[in-house]
This record gives C-alpha cells, structure tokens and sequence, in this order.
DNA sequence: TATTTCACG
DNA sequence: ACGTACGTGAAATAG
C-alpha cells in the first residue's frame, strides 16, 4: 500500500464568497518515476494550472432549464409509448413472444426436478416482450424472422444494433417487417435519452436566484491520451447531431441576464496531425485550400470522376458534382486512420475487397509520408518503450518494447502500436486545457473575474458563460481566440499553417450558434446579435 | 460481473 | 493460426 502525501501547498479559490481548496495529490512511490519520466515540467505546468481551472469548470456547472427539460422528456416518452403500443398490437411480435414463453417453460421444465411449467405458470406468463434485450431481438429477428446475420458484436454473437436494423430494412421481406424494423430504431433512438441524457439533466441543482446548474466532473490523468474524461454525469457526451441531439441542446439555455458561449478549434486533430508528420498531402489542405475530404475522394474514386483535374478549383468542385462519392470517403479514412485494413473496409463500410483493396492501396499511396511517420514513431517506442505525446507526455508501449529485435509483432503489439499512435495524434486536445488556463489568468487579472465563468470542455472545444454586455463578450472574443491561437510546441511551428478558433455565442439556447469572426469590432457583434434576435421572433411567428 | 449498445470526440 | 478502427462513460440485460 502506498503512502498518499500531498507534494504542493493547496490552492486557496474564493467562489462565490466560499472558500474552496484545489489540491493535488501523488503517491509518494510514484513521484520518483514521474521525475524519472521527465515528466514533471507537465505535471508543474500544465496539470496543476488545469486542476485549478477544471474545479471552477465543475463549481461553474452547466445553465440548464428544467422546463424544457420536461418538454423533451415528454416528447421522447410519446415516442417511446407508440413504439411499445405498436410492438403489443403486432401480432408477429406476441406470436414470437408465445414461442419464447413456451421455449421458457421448456427450459424450466428441464431444469427442475419434478415440477411442469407451462405459460399459464406466474413465473412465465409475467414476461413480456423486451425490445431492449438484444437476446430477445437476435431471437426475434434471425430465429423466428429469419434474417440472415450481417454483423458480428465483439463476442461473435449476431448483432443487433440499430446499424444493423438499418442494413436489414433494405432488405425486408414483408411491409410488416419493415415497419417492425422501423419501430425498433425508433426506440433505440430515445432509449439512450431516456435512460440517460434524461434523468441525469432532471438532476440538475436550483440556485438561490431560481436558475439551474448540471455538476458534472471532469477528470485529468485518466486517459491514455491526455485528453479529458467526463463522468457522473459525463457532459462530453451530450447529443450533438445524433436524431434528436436538437431537443436536447435546446434544454441548456443561459441564465437571465448572461449569456452562453464558446469556442471550438477549427479540425484541431487534422491540422496538429498534418504539421507533426509533415506530410505534403495533409499540410496542402491548409497550404492551399484544398477540401481534405475532396482530395481523399478524388485519391480512392477518381476513375469514377469525368473531367476533374489536380487543381484547388477543380477538386474542391467535388463537393458539389459527386457528393455521393465524397460523402463515401469518409467512413473508410477514418477507418485507415485509426489503423484500419481493407478487412475494415469491407466489414464496416460495406465494400467489395477489390473497391476495399483498392481505397487502402490510395489511402498510404497518398499519405506516404505521414505513414513513414508512424513506423518511425513505433521503431522508437520499440526501444524506449514509450511514444511522445504532445506537451512532453508520453505513452508507455510495453508490449512493443518487447518486441525489439524480433521480426514478428505479435497482435496485441500491433494494437498496442495503433492505440499509441493515436494517441500521439489526440493528445494535442490537451492545447483546450493550456488556453483555457491562460484565458482564466486573463480573466482573473481583468475586471470580468466574476463575470466570466468556464462551464464546460469537451476536447476541442471550451464552453463558458458571462454577463450579457457588447464589452465583455468583445474582450472574451479577442482573449479567448488569442489563447486558443497559441502554437508554441516547435513540431507545431509554421510559416503559414495556424491553429485557429471561433467563438460562437448559443442563443437562444446551445441549439442555436451566432458566429462571432475573430476581432470582431463591439457594433459587429451587436449587430449579429440583434440579427439573431430577429430571426428567433421570426421563428416564433412561423411556430408559435 | 461480462456483454452489448450507444452517446461524444 | 491468430484477427483485422482510436479514445472515453453510462445503462440495461443476462446469467
């Protein structure tokens, strides 16, 4: 058992008139081997400063309205109730579930000693059919429906995911299967709101002043990749453009007299990827403008594009001549980025293996550089037993280091290797943390220390609330985006390639985003704000 | 407790 | 021969 000591005098924060202790703690047999791992500068630098501003992040706690929250509920639980309705009124379903009761009685028949079950027994006839029981559904639809298996879980069971029920619709035998299919999307959609978002947005806590907050945590050290985790409730996971992502945002509002906002990088994880690996194909997106997603579609399809030609103009004209073809790139890069093979492809994108073969052949053909990267990278940790991450961090790959010498990597080697990868990649969202630090010194230093409040960070992004006033929301914009501009780290550097943000004000609620430009003037923001204004009283109009 | 599903980046 | 996409957290179900 180790000895916790605590290694730095606590932090004295005055909230809210209270007294609040931000400490830190290390385990006294660790430390020596975070000095041997060089990795003190961060822990001194970066995650004491986070810690600091991740406790006023949580006593912040996000502005929510109950009442909409209510309203959403109400919606989602309407839905729910005609999915059910539907499931009890179809006769496919209760004759399926009269099988399963008899299979049931059967089963328990054999299992008991003398006893004779049958579905009239109380023990049977109170089950009812579950589309939330995945064993019920693969029952349901590969047993009784007889749909052939399209995908496999983890544990090589049939799936049965709403992916899959979506695959599957396009195949129905009947209309009634279709609709069956449909109403079971239609469930799995608001279950996850209902079981989640829901009930932990009803437990958001009433001020003195009649306004609400949601307390979530945000946890620092606990990801492989030096980003943030979010828990109990997580707020980095709140629906964002999933089906019915609108309805919930609309529930987090500003409070009267404030207003809500935030900042995001633009493609934070792309740009910090395509300046630490150099590759020319990942930096000339930025260089000259070309559309990442245009340039990757005319790489794996360009046979299939009549008259397009290597220019800016020309492949970004991909956008609007083959969306379709644009849209289907997406999917396999993630894929190949994340170290996917054209095994991937073809099971997850749906991809013949010559079209899979071939978009893998075209995804290193283009990407060459940034590849070489990766085996150097992975070469390294082979004989260090760690890869670098942004910021002197660093990821142990112990299975790698074992490895060294040996011409074979074993499986979990490999995976190791593509987890340490990415995190290479990913751990540059730790650049949020360092800018929201520095915006807070800002802050804190300016007459706005009361008035400009974090609430929340979901990786790229840092969400705050202030006072409702042109000069605040004027000064956060140039502040904020200034800290979230910054690119120090030398494997950042570039001549022209800079890290860049927006702030974006929610109103009137974080369903709604008023684009500020950066250096926008006072009358400038003015102006799209009233803007805004207008086009809510429009919309109310229209929808009363 | 393990597995599955689903929300986010 | 294996097995074939990265990182998180929460809830429900099965056994």
């Amino acid at each position: 058992m180790g000895v916790t000591a605590k290694i730095a005098t606590p932090d004295l924060l005055k909230y809210n008139g209270q007294d609040c202790l931000a400490t830190w703690y290390v385990n006294e047999t660790h430390k020596p081997t975070m000095i041997a791992d060089q990795q003190e500068q961060l822990y001194e630098e970066l995650f004491k400063p986070t810690v600091i501003t991740l406790l006023q992040t949580e006593l912040c706690g996000m502005p929510i309205n109950p009442k909409k929250v209510q309203f959403a509920k109400l919606h989602l639980v309407s839905i729910e109730h005609t999915c059910l309705d539907y499931f009890n009124n179809s006769k496919l379903i209760q004759d399926f579930h009269f099988t399963q009761l008899i299979a049931l009685a059967e089963k328990m028949t054999a299992k008991a000693k003398k006893k004779i079950y049958d579905i009239t027994d109380p023990i049977i006839a109170r089950e009812v059919f579950n589309p939330g029981s995945d064993t019920q559904l693969r029952a349901l639809i590969f047993d009784y429906m007889g749909y052939d298996i399209i995908n496999l879980t983890k544990g090589k069971q049939a799936s049965t995911s709403k992916g899959t029920i979506e695959k599957l619709i396009n195949h129905a035998k009947t209309p009634e299967h279709k609709e069956i299919f449909e109403h079971l999307i239609k469930l799995a959609d608001v279950s996850i709101l209902l079981s989640t978002f829901i009930p932990s947005m009803e437990k958001a806590q009433r001020l003195p002043d009649g306004s609400y907050r949601l307390y979530g945590n945000f946890n620092l050290g606990g990801t492989q990749s030096l980003r943030l985790s979010s828990s109990d409730p997580n707020l980095q996971n709140i629906p964002s453009h999933s089906i019915f992502a609108q309805i919930i945002k609309e529930c987090f509002e500003p409070i009267i007299g404030w207003l809500f906002f935030g900042s995001d990088f633009d493609a934070l994880e792309d740009k910090t990827n395509a300046l630490i690996t150099k590759d020319p194909n990942k930096l000339k997106i930025y260089t000259d403008g070309f559309c990442g997603h245009c340039l990757r579609a005319f790489s794996y399809f360009g046979d299939k594009m009549n008259g397009i030609i290597e220019t800016v103009t020309s492949i970004n004209s991909i956008k609007k001549l083959y969306p379709d073809l644009r849209q289907d790139s997406k999917a396999p890069t993630f894929a190949l980025t994340y170290g996917g093979s054209f095994h991937t492809l073809m099971k997850n994108c749906g991809f013949t293996k010559p079209q899979a073969k071939q978009i893998e052949k075209m995804y290193h053909q283009l990407y060459t550089v940034a590849d070489k990267w990766v085996d150097n990278l992975v070469e390294q940790a082979k004989k260090i037993g760690y890869i670098p991450l942004a910021f002197g961090g660093r990821i142990r790959t112990p299975l790698l280091a074992k490895t060294v010498g040996k011409v074979k990597v074993p499986f979990a080697a490999q995976k190791e290797a593509r987890s340490a990868g990415n995190a290479a990649t990913q751990s540059y969202c730790f650049l949020t943390q360092r800018a929201m630090n520095e915006f807070r010194e800002r802050v804190w230093a300016s007459p706005y220390i009361y008035t400009i409040l974090p609430a929340a960070t979901i990786h790229d992004a840092a969400y705050y609330m202030g006072q409702d006033n042109a000069d605040l929301i004027k000064w956060a914009n140039d502040n904020l985006i200034d800290c979230m501009a910054w690119q120090q780290l030398p494997e950042l550097m570039h001549p022209t390639i800079k890290i860049s943000s927006g702030l974006e004000i929610y109103w009137p609620s974080w369903g709604n985003k008023v684009k500020i430009p950066n250096n926008a003037s006072k009358q400038q923001i003015k102006a799209l704000c009233l803007k805004a204004e207008q086009e809510e009283k429009a919309k109310q109009l229209i929808t009363p």
